[in-house]
DNA sequence: TCTGGGGTCCTAGGACCC
DNA sequence: TCTGGGGTCCTAGGACCC
């Protein structure tokens, strides 16, 4: 049996954990540049805001406070998390952080637990740890186990947050619920094509026949239909070494000129640097794209991207900013209302085993002087900058809902008032 | 006025090899 | 009339996830 634990409405409740007065009331967490929603508490939803709703949509709820708004903050969510993984992670060896608020866990040679009791357990544990309400669903494979979970959030008051599918008549049941589109690997698209030929409930999904499944949905959907039918096919899998990393972001205002974007582009490509430098790794290439914006319906629509392949792998500021300007010229068109950019570094690999190149070298002085901007920089809130950034950093990001560190910063710990 | 960011996997097709 | 067979590697594009 797999267990699928989901903690609810993640980002919301980690705000929620540090100011429980706002327990009860709507709460939503917004994107960066608090452009738009992207975590909503129950209260909230029940006021209808959607996930993806544009910030100035309900700026009116946000500045009468009947909604609460939070800028996102990475650091808190990721470190809260990392707290309610180790503690359900003790509940068996195998298991998969599978994103920063979910966790399959393998619950295998479990056959004389009760297993509704083992999720309640995983329940009153991370509450007590951690102040986080997450849900439970235990099914004998991972969609259904997905499906299992939506079920015990969903009929909250009668499940207690725990549902277990474990037998025929259970399944069938939970997939005659699910509608086609809350299916765990069926997005928009195939939800569509799917509709069209009748399937509007995963249980449909599951009487097609293995050929089209294979044919218009590829294997990946093949696989999903036969986990999904109770057929073990979907496994835990291993923690992978990220393949890509990438800096990309939207403006808050269009861009049309070359030299703006350019200095937006090189501020990206410094950022991803300095990531891949945090961590020890390099990559072999880099893709630069910019994008017109899909907002602006009477403008021009542009989107453009190009693929540089370094002649060795780096992750030198200057070797990349090069290369990824010499791309940016390749794909830039004057004319265009361009609302986002972004690098990203591909074929990632670790410092020490990187591939050699046999004729160019990257200069030897460039590890000593990143090694040396870095630390300046980690002291001094990033006082260094490459001639290609806009010095004034005009660009701020707008966070005007920003909440506290609690957990990651010294000076922005909690502070508790006793009353006598 | 104002609409996020960062990932993965699979497939088809082109370029190339012997 | 009729023009091989079997492979690899790479990339762009399309689907999906949170």
């Amino acid at each position: 049996m797999f267990a699928l634990v989901d903690c609810n409405n993640f980002y919301a409740s980690c705000e929620r954990v540090f100011n429980p007065a706002l327990n009860g009331k709507p709460v939503v967490v917004l994107s960066n540049n608090d452009g738009c929603v992207i975590a909503r508490s129950n209260e909230a939803k029940q006021l209808n805001i959607k996930m993806g709703t544009p910030t100035f949509v309900i700026k009116d709820m946000i500045a009468s406070k009947r909604v609460h708004a939070f800028s996102s903050n990475y650091a808190l969510y990721g470190e809260m998390s990392a707290r309610v993984m180790e503690i359900l992670s003790r509940f068996s060896p195998d298991y998969e952080v599978y994103s920063i608020d979910e966790i399959f866990i393998k619950l295998e040679g479990f056959t004389y637990h009760n297993l509704r009791e083992y999720g309640a357990k995983m329940i009153s544990k991370v509450t007590k740890g951690t102040g986080i309400p997450i849900s439970v669903g235990i099914a004998p494979t991972k969609a259904l186990a997905k499906v299992a979970n939506k079920i015990a959030k969903k009929f909250i008051h009668k499940t207690g947050g725990v549902h277990v599918i474990d037998s025929e008549e259970l399944m069938e049941k939970a997939l005659l619920w699910t509608q086609i589109d809350d299916v765990w690997g069926i997005g928009r698209r195939y939800a569509e094509k799917l509709k069209k030929i009748g399937v509007t409930t995963a249980r449909d999904f599951t009487q097609l026949p293995d050929a089209y499944v294979l044919k218009e949905m590829t294997v990946v959907g093949l696989r999903l239909k036969r986990d999904l039918s109770g057929k073990p096919t979907l496994d835990l899998e291993e923690m992978a070494d990220r393949k890509n990393m990438a800096v990309t972001r939207s403006f808050k205002n269009d861009i049309t000129d070359y030299a703006a974007l350019r200095e937006r582009v090189v501020t990206y490509v410094t950022k991803l640097a300095e990531k891949l430098r945090k961590q020890n790794s390099c990559c072999q290439s880099l893709q630069i794209f910019i994008h017109s914006n899909p907002h602006k319906k009477e403008h021009r629509k542009y989107y453009n991207s190009v693929t540089i392949n370094l002649p060795y792998a780096t992750n030198s500021t200057i070797v990349m900013t090069q290369y990824t300007l010499k791309g940016l010229q390749k794909i830039f068109l004057k004319g265009i209302l361009y609302k986002k950019a972004g690098v990203i570094a591909l074929g990632l690999a670790p410092n020490d085993s990187r591939q050699l190149a046999i004729f160019k070298e990257e200069t030897a002085e460039h590890a000593a002087l990143f090694s040396s901007v870095d630390h300046l920089n980690k002291k001094n809130h990033g006082k260094i900058k490459f001639a290609g950034q806009d010095l004034n950093s005009t660009w701020k990001m707008r966070c005007e809902h920003l909440s506290k560190r609690y957990t990651t910063r010294l000076h922005e710990i909690i502070t508790i008032r006793c009353n006598h």
